[in-house]
This record gives structure tokens, C-alpha cells and sequence, in this order.
DNA sequence: CTGTTAGCGCATTCAC
DNA sequence: GTGAATGCGCTAACAG
């Protein structure tokens, strides 16, 4: 039974109870196979009697590890983070690991603040997550604990950094609309200020170098929006009447565009094929057709970001600086290729 | 200077360097007014140079309290429960207390599990967050901390539960459609599996009542997605193409019919008005025109919840049982009033 | 196989 | 003002 309102029952209550010594309880409740098994019957039963709840604070103090890490990120808001955030909880979860979340809400002073926190509870790693793939500051070296910057890498090379390979993107954008026998291809990107609209320009500029094909008229830039994808749709159609694909910087800017086409009676994918980015479901699937596009794969990324943290924690040397860049994956649908 | 790899100094560690005992050292630190100022000036520049860090575990250890609380989500991956979240961590942060991210995926195994785990940890509280608004098995009694339940209630009404209050916001859309001058209103719904979609269809035909006026046509049921919003406004539209006002049981929902809305080559909101739910600013910032919704203020959800833990650690005796239901605002954009 | 002892790092009595 | 002792709950050595 336990009594609401406290966590009651410790060790030695279980052990007097079971009328035997702390340490006999503890290694009875701990599976160690130095008890008689009558004993180790008598004590779980005790323990699960009186709702005994071991206390991981004691055993952390004692261990010298607590079995948490700090998640920090920059920004809760930003879509991206939370894929991130699903596998990292996930791959920790699964080793006993418990997760700290704190949002610093883009603030240089509240993350020092949470840093300072985590460290007093004795985390032994810490991932940070930001919410753009533009490199961020780095926490500092010297730090007692392993640290792993994901989506938005440090700008120390010391550190370790995760982060989708956006030039690959690019690449993969492109090639799949060449690959579906297009030739005049469009390109509408994001805000100019990120480095995710400029690697993505990049990987699809070589995509078609590589196959000596020009990208028709310049990569457009602006904001992250519907509207701007409608309104770059709308210019570079007036202005380039033979594009028979748009390639667009993410899913939003696709949608715009696939309501350009629609209003200016161009089928999709028939007459445009239309590629979006982050492959976000919301916008993908609910659009007239659905959506292509290319998948960061981020919930991976968050996965990785974790056992980066637990080799770093079980090999101290063993931890890989630098920036790795996450393969990204082609999700096909509708608005690349026809449905039947 | 910190030494990477480990967390080295303990308060010991400063008390030496400082030639003070450990008492000392902690009420030096701690601030007590029990200590001669010289005193305390030399210990906290010992700490400082030594990079002394504060070991919470054993704090907590003493004080019966470890300052963290639990959050357990039955499914990260719902949109509705991010806002809560963040809502909660920045109650909590405020207040020195760290939070412990736990995510069940739907799963009651995994949730036990995960519950086992917070209990070890000995957080001092629980917030509850499920995907919907319909009821949810409780946790049980008898738990040895306080527990909130947000956005999805327990089933046990002895257990404290907080959700939007959607037949006030189903009132509340109505009543805007009716101050707008709309008079011959039809309403479109998703997945009548969610006790979301009846709640608002309530409080819909509520507000209608009040005014005299029936709904026209009946309250159409499928799916939350834009498609079943292009196709039953599409239904709508056939049968009562008197309609002045369409209210929708999301904001997806809206999109779709805004998009029927203008393949039928009716204007929005000038021929008729449309309305969405959930304040989801991708969906309704974005459509054109931009979306009036109704905010059910998850991140205030998430703050009260964090307060009412609060509360009840602090007072064991104030937990106000049952389900209280919060208020929800409305946002008004230009698919309900033009703009100028 | 079982029990006794020591201590993880810290805050808190209580003497001095 | 300061310091020596006590114990939070637990596990790891050792002795019996």
C-alpha cells in the first residue's frame, strides 16, 4: 500500500520488515545473485507489499552518475525541434536514461542559466538543439560533461555537431525531377539570412551542373512563406513560360506554388512538377496532389545525437569533433510523379 | 577551471582551499547572514576559481525534495501538445525546477514504465498531457505526489484535470459569424470519434439556438484533413448554396474549405465567411485570406497546470478535483471581416 | 549466504 | 562566527 502525499517506505523499511540487513535487502531487490532465493522471495514481497520505490537520487550520489541528460533547446517553437526531440527521448528512454527539457527561448542569458542548472543536477550529457542549421556559439569547452550540438552546429570544430546534409537535399531535389524527364527547372527559396536556403541552392546548382543543365532564370529568395512561394511562382512562370519544374526551398514555399499553378490553369505534376523540403506532414499530405519532397529526417538525427552522447559518457576519448552532416531521404508523391 | 571529463570539486574541496570548515562553507554559499563578510568573500572566490558546482543530488537527497516535476506525454508527435509544454517548462523554470520529458507513444506499458521512472527520480510532481480532449484512464490514486492531467482529463474525477473549454469555443465562433451579420451558417467537422468535434458542434448549436436561428443543413463528420474540408464544402455548397458563413471544426478543416470556396468561385469572406479552430498559425496564416480561428490557449493550459502543481506540493490539501475547463480566445483575421 | 561498516556531497543542529 | 558531528537512502567492501 502506499500512502499518497510522500514517498514513504525506504530500504531499511523493507529490510526490517523482511527481517533482514540493508545490504541483503538492497542485493535482493538488485538481482545479485548472492541471496538465497527464499530470501530474495521474502523481500520483493515485503517491497512490493508497503510500494517500495527505490530512490534514484541516493543511488546517483553514490554511483557518481545520475542516468540524465539535459536536452536544451534554442527555441521549443520551431518545428524542427521536436522530431529531434522524439528520438532523442526515444534512443535515451530505451537505455534508462531520463531527459531534462529546458527551452532557452533564444536567450544567451537563460541558456547560461539552464546550463548552470543542469550541471548542478548532475547530468552526464547534454544535447543542444537549435532551430536553424546556421552554426551557433558554441557552450564552451571544459565543460564535465559531453556535449552534442544537433540541427544547429557549433561554431567551435571541437565540438561535436549534427546536422542535416541540406546540399545533399539539394542534390537529391534535383535530381529526382531530372530523373522524371525534366529539364527547365525553376528554383524558389526561403529567407536569404539562413544557410539551410543557400546549402539547398548549392547541392541543386551542382545536381544540374552535373548534368550540363542550366537552372532557368536565378534562384529566388525572400521569407519562409505561402505567400512568397505564390507570389515567385508567379514571377517566374510570367517571366519563364517553358519551366516544366520548380524546385522550392521548403514545403510551404511548394504549397504557394502548387496555388500559382492551380490559378494559372498548369497542371501538376503534368505540365509542372513541383518539389517541396522538410517533408513536413501537415503541408504534404493535405495539398491538391500531394506533396514530393525531401525529408531531413530528423527524429534519426535526434537518435544519433543520443548515442553520440552515450559513447561520449562510456569513452570519453572517443567522441568524434567536427560537423556531420545526416543523410536526407526523397519522399515521392503526387506532385512529382502521376498517381494512377 | 573546470576539468573536462568529470565534475571534480565538492564542497569539501572549497572549504579546504578557503581554510574553512564545511559548515562554513555552505553558509557561506547559501547566503546564511551567519557569516563573517571576509569569510564569505574568500570562500566564494574559492568556489568560483575552483569552479565549484553545487551537487543538487545531494541536496535533494537531504531536503526530501528534488525540485524536479515529471511531463508525460502519450504522444509527442500531436501538435496540440507542444504549446502545453512550453507553457509548463516556463512555469517551472521560473521557479527553479527542472522538468523530466518522458514520452509514452500512446502506449500503457510504456507509460508505467515511465511513471516507475519519475518515482525513482522522486520528482515532486506529474503533469499528464494527452493528444485529445476525450477522457483518459488515470494514473491511479494513491500516488505519492501530486498529479495534473492537461488537455486530456482522467476518467477519475477525484484526479485534477485541465482542458480547453471547446463548447465555449464552439459558442464563441457562432457568435462571431453572428456579429459578422451571417445568418445561414453551415458547420463542418472532423472525426466524430473525438469528443473535440461534438464539444464544439455543442456549444455551436448552442449559440444558434440562443439567436433563434438553425443551423443549415447537419453538422458534417469525417476526417481532420483539408480533403474531407474541400469535399463536404463542396456537399455544403450544392445543397444550400444559400449559405452566408461556414464554420469548421478545425483550422485544416478551413483550408480545404477556402479552397472549395474558391474553385466554386465564391469570395471570402464577402460571399461567405469562414472560421477555423486551433489558432494554428502555419494553416491560418498562411490561406488566403488569412484565417479566423479560435486559440485554445494551450500555453496558458500549459502555465495553469504548472501552478496547480505548485500548489498542490506546497499545500497537499488545496488540489481542487475535477475538470476544469479554460477558457479559449478568438483570433480574427480576414476570412470573417475584409480588410481595408 | 548474510550482516556490519563506511561513505557519496551536502545542510543542519548544537557546542565552542 | 565558526567547526565538529549527524544523517538523507543507498551500494560496495569486507567480515562473519
Amino acid at each position: 500500500m502506499k500512502q499518497p502525499g510522500s514517498y514513504p517506505s525506504t530500504l531499511s523499511d523493507v529490510a526490517k520488515r523482511a527481517h533482514v540487513s540493508l545490504a541483503t535487502a538492497s542485493k535482493a531487490l538488485n538481482g545479485r545473485d548472492d541471496v538465497a532465493e527464499a530470501t530474495r522471495a521474502r523481500v520483493l514481497a515485503v517491497a512490493d507489499e508497503i510500494g517500495f520505490v527505490p530512490n534514484a537520487l541516493a543511488r546517483s550520489l553514490l554511483a557518481g552518475r545520475s542516468g540524465t541528460v539535459g536536452l536544451m533547446t534554442s527555441d521549443l517553437v520551431g518545428r524542427f525541434v521536436l522530431p529531434i526531440l522524439m528520438g532523442a527521448e526515444d534512443a535515451f528512454g530505451a537505455g534508462q536514461v531520463n531527459v531534462f527539457l529546458c527551452d532557452a527561448r533564444g536567450d544567451a542569458i537563460r541558456e547560461q542559466h539552464h546550463l548552470r542548472a543542469l550541471l548542478n543536477r548532475r547530468v552526464d550529457g547534454i544535447i543542444v538543439v537549435g532551430r536553424q542549421t546556421d552554426p551557433r556559439p558554441s557552450l564552451g569547452g571544459g565543460l564535465p560533461v559531453p556535449v552534442v550540438y544537433a540541427y544547429a552546429p557549433s561554431d567551435d570544430p571541437a565540438d561535436v555537431s549534427l546536422t542535416p546534409d541540406n546540399v545533399a537535399g539539394g542534390r537529391l531535389a534535383i535530381n529526382h525531377l531530372l530523373a522524371c524527364g525534366r529539364t527547365k527547372i525553376g528554383l524558389i527559396n526561403g529567407d536569404p539570412a539562413y544557410a539551410a536556403a543557400h546549402d539547398r541552392t548549392t547541392g541543386a546548382l551542382e545536381a544540374l551542373a552535373a548534368a550540363g543543365l542550366p537552372l532557368v532564370g536565378q534562384p529566388l529568395y525572400s521569407e519562409w512563406t505561402e505567400h512568397w512561394g505564390r507570389d515567385a511562382a508567379a514571377v517566374l512562370l510570367a517571366n519563364h513560360p517553358e519551366i516544366d519544374a520548380i524546385m522550392c526551398g521548403s514545403d510551404q514555399l511548394a504549397r504557394g506554388v502548387l496555388d500559382t499553378a492551380r490559378d494559372l490553369g498548369r497542371r501538376v505534376p503534368e505540365d509542372i512538377a513541383v518539389i517541396g523540403y522538410d517533408n513536413w506532414d501537415v503541408l504534404t499530405t493535405n495539398s491538391r496532389p500531394e506533396l514530393t519532397s525531401i525529408d531531413p529526417n530528423l527524429q534519426e538525427l535526434g537518435r544519433e545525437a543520443a548515442r553520440r552522447v552515450f559513447q561520449a559518457i562510456d569513452d570519453a576519448g572517443a567522441r568524434r569533433s567536427g560537423t556531420t552532416y545526416l543523410p536526407v531521404r526523397l519522399m515521392i508523391r503526387g506532385s512529382t510523379v502521376p498517381r494512377r
